[in-house]
RNA sequence: GGUGAUGUAGCUCAGACGGUUAGAGCGAUGGAUUCAUAACCCAUAGGUCGGCAGUUCGAUUCUGCCCAUCACCA
């Protein structure tokens, strides 16, 4: 029976370029709707620019544009990136729409209804010039732990602390520079913490769906268990969905001034690109896929592909927003890593924060990328590293040298000496094939998305290809009086083995199976049916080669273009790493993006570094910390009256034995910090590799003649 | 700090419900070949299965601890 399925990639934020990151997720899904379709299901596969919140609004502004504008622009081009990229959306729409408010308003309402939404004040920062509410990555300020400055409002990158943003000390807005203040205000709630709602969530996060298919990958459904706690105990809080004026998104109905959380109205996105997309058709009933009792009883299923960032929107509030607004649940949930470059997070200043665009601009070909993701992708959560060494070995390799390969040995010798006429196959040496057809092996591999294995299982074929063309030889048949017809088996059987492995490779590299189609002239290649040769008589067209090599001088390039200068003038370097790596489709984390190019100073004065005091001090006496990883407690002499206590997170690297008696450096002014094994009075200084490359740690030590208690400066 | 995931040949990854010689592709080396964008074919070498300890007749596979990487939470 033909399944109707509708699939949803997560909706990039209209706040920024589609980079390799992204597309990942996208890819993948890309891939298993076009599989779905080969097998002749019925597939609606929609997407939407996610385009409200306080990112957007900020950046429109600074651009001197309106939102609408920008999100416009923005829509533009995440089309065009993904579909230079092969993915290829039924619908591509937009949550600033009438479609994404209906929805919203509905939805809301009903949970309304349903006894879901509170309201109650809240205190928050408040900007007086900006005359706004700040999101918590929008305030900076003092670390209330360590003191390190310019800090975000949720947690400190020096210690890590996490804590309120009302905790911060000398808080200021990173849109105005203004001090903020703090003023309460009425926000609405969706109340997660009723017990329907746990017992729903706890029942949905750990079932199967119609199909018997688990909705949530082992993975993603432990990380759930975490979220929800154990039976009987509920950890879930109310989730905020208002935002007060001024704010880019809908009004909420009946409460003037207050604005849907760009979170809430962001999944209804998915109905609303699909609503849209039923309206251009005309064909498509809406009902049967949104509403709750009649997507069960025409089977229809929906289907989210997202990253691991936001599996918290989506298999907490999501499914239950749709749950008790009457809608139809997520049938399944396919959650993908992130992406890291050679095995680190993308970084600008390595240039391997590569964007969709320049990927692109630079000439390489999207199916390269499409194929080796394809390699790396399992179907779990496990992040997925573009390897480029490995990416251009394995593209050159398997589809240049292996797959084209055997077109290219045949095709020749049929065009010229049988005026492209195919021969009967040679049904032993195509039996393989028939059989890997029969036993469906190769699609189970996609439709669990487990493309990697297909990749291999169909690779292995490839190579069973080239061994064939190899023992049968023919280009000697070719010199060979009397073995014309042999010579015309061999390579019929050979172009009847291409055609399985295109149509295996069709849903990864639809633009190249598409070539092949018109090579072999043959009809669009789908996935059902029994396996049959191709029939002795047909006739192919000209052989033009398919793929080119990828050159490693061209990936250098690709980098360069992406490579951020470290001049002074960029945003401070480490900071943009750490912000960009993230593949956050999470409006907030965005917002930390966005603020964290703001206000970036590259120098400090001497009277700020004047501020640290370091002081020379002797190492008295370490030991090993009883219940502690990395700690190792030191006693420091610096010249005053009794030693300080400190805490070293040295153990990996030191023995304590070897550390009595060496004198080194450490902070003297530091705030002092209660540890959960004593107070620690200062920090002793080591150095080591930011990146990790050459691992360990080493500790300072000054040169003969320094004593205890000197300052260094 | 807590929780979880990962750590298998130079690279990218399979696999092992504990049991004779741990696999693939790429890369390397040697050979063969020249139809094919020097691709393909054959063969060989390469691994203390992160480390230590325990359970067991037997562990890389189970348990504990440690190390490293990553993520989430606080």
């Amino acid at each position: 029976m033909s399944r109707k399925i509708l699939v949803t990639n997560a909706l990039p934020y209209a706040n920024g370029d589609i980079h390799l990151g992204h597309l990942v997720g996208y890819i993948q899904c890309d891939i298993w709707v076009r599989y779905q379709r080969m097998r002749g299901n019925t597939v609606h596969y929609v997407c939407a620019d996610d385009t409200h919140g306080t990112p957007v609004m900020l950046r429109a502004e600074k651009e001197g544009v309106t939102p609408e504008a920008l999100i416009a622009r923005v829509h533009g081009e995440h089309l065009r990136d993904f579909t230079d990229f092969g993915v290829a959306f039924d619908h591509y729409h937009s949550t600033h729409t009438p479609e994404n408010r209906a929805y919203a308003e509905d939805i809301y309402g009903k949970l309304k209804t349903a006894a879901l939404i509170d309201t109650r004040s809240i205190e928050q920062f408040y900007d007086p010039v900006k005359e706004m509410f700040l999101p918590d990555r929008f305030i900076k300020g003092e670390c209330p732990k360590c003191g390190a400055a310019d800090q975000y409002g949720d947690n400190c990158e020096v210690c890590g602390a996490a804590y309120a943003p009302t905790e911060l000390k000398n808080p200021y807005s990173a849109v105005s520079g203004a001090k903020p203040v703090l003023r309460s205000s009425e926000h609405y709630f969706f109340r997660l913490s009723d017990d329907r709602a746990v017992a729903f969530l706890r029942e949905w996060t750990r079932g199967s769906n119609a199909s018997g298919v688990k909705r949530l990958q082992a993975e993603a459904a432990n990380k759930m268990n975490e979220w929800l706690g154990e039976d009987g105990e509920n950890k879930l809080s109310d989730w905020d969905i208002s935002r007060d004026a001024p704010y880019f998104g809908f009004e909420i109905p009946g409460a003037p001034g207050k604005y849907f959380y760009v979170w809430l109205d962001a999944p209804i996105g998915y109905l609303a690109s699909f609503n849209k997309l039923a309206q251009i058709r005309g064909d498509i009933v809406i009902e049967d896929f949104t509403d709750a009792a009649r997507a069960e009883a025409s089977a229809t299923e929906m289907v989210h592909f997202i990253g691991k960032d936001i599996l918290y929107f989506h298999a907490l509030f999501w499914p239950a927003m749709l749950k008790f607004a009457g809608y139809r649940t997520p049938s399944q949930l396919c959650v993908n890593g992130f992406l890291t470059v050679d095995g680190a997070k993308m970084s600008k200043s390595r240039g391997t924060f590569i964007t969709a665009r320049s990927y692109v601009e630079q000439k390489l070909n999207p199916e390269w990328l499409r194929y080796y993701f394809a390699g790396k992708s399992n179907g779990t959560m496990e992040d997925v590293d573009l390897n480029l060494d490995d990416m251009i070995a394995k593209v050159n390799s398997d589809l240049v040298g292996k797959f084209v390969n055997i077109a290219s040995r045949c095709a020749g010798f049929v065009t010229k000496r049988f005026e492209g006429r195919l021969a009967a196959t040679d049904a032993a040496a195509t039996a393989a094939f028939a059989a890997a057809w029969a036993s469906g092996s190769i699609a189970t591999c996609y439709e669990e998305r487990d493309y990697s294995r297909a990749l291999r299982e169909i690779m292995h074929l490839a190579d069973l290809a080239n061994q064939y063309v190899n023992e049968h030889k023919p280009w000697e048949l070719a010199k060979q009086e009397g073995q014309e017809t042999r010579l015309h088996e061999v390579c019929s059987t050979a172009l009847t083995m291409f055609r399985d492995l295109t149509r295996y490779l069709k849903p990864v590299l639809p633009a190249l199976a598409e070539k092949v189609e018109a090579f072999l002239a043959i009809a669009d290649l789908d996935w059902h049916g029994d396996w049959i040769a191709l029939p002795a008589g047909h006739t192919i067209t000209p052989y033009a080669h398919l793929m080119t090599r990828i050159e490693r001088k061209q990936i250098d390039a690709l980098l360069d273009a992406n490579r951020e200068s470290l001049a002074p003038a960029a945003s401070a370097a480490p900071k943009a790493d750490a912000d960009t790596s993230s593949q956050q489709r999470h409006a907030e984390k965005q917002q930390h993006a966005a603020a964290a190019t703001e206000a970036a100073a590259a120098h400090i004065s001497i009277d700020d570094f004047t501020k640290v005091d370091l002081r020379i001090a002797k190492i008295v006496d370490a030991s090993h910390v009883d219940g502690a990883d990395k700690l190792i407690r030191l006693q420091l002499d610096i010249g005053e009256d009794r030693p300080r206590q400190v805490f070293a997170g040295i153990k990996s690297a030191y023995d304590p034995a070897t550390l009595v008696g060496r004198l080194t450096v450490m902070v003297a002014n530091l705030a002092p910090r209660k540890m959960k094994f004593g107070m620690s009075e200062g920090m002793v200084l080591a150095a080591s590799d930011p990146d990790g490359k050459t691992g360990g740690l080493y500790i300072l030590a000054p040169d003969n003649g320094a004593t205890p208690g000197m300052r260094v400066k």
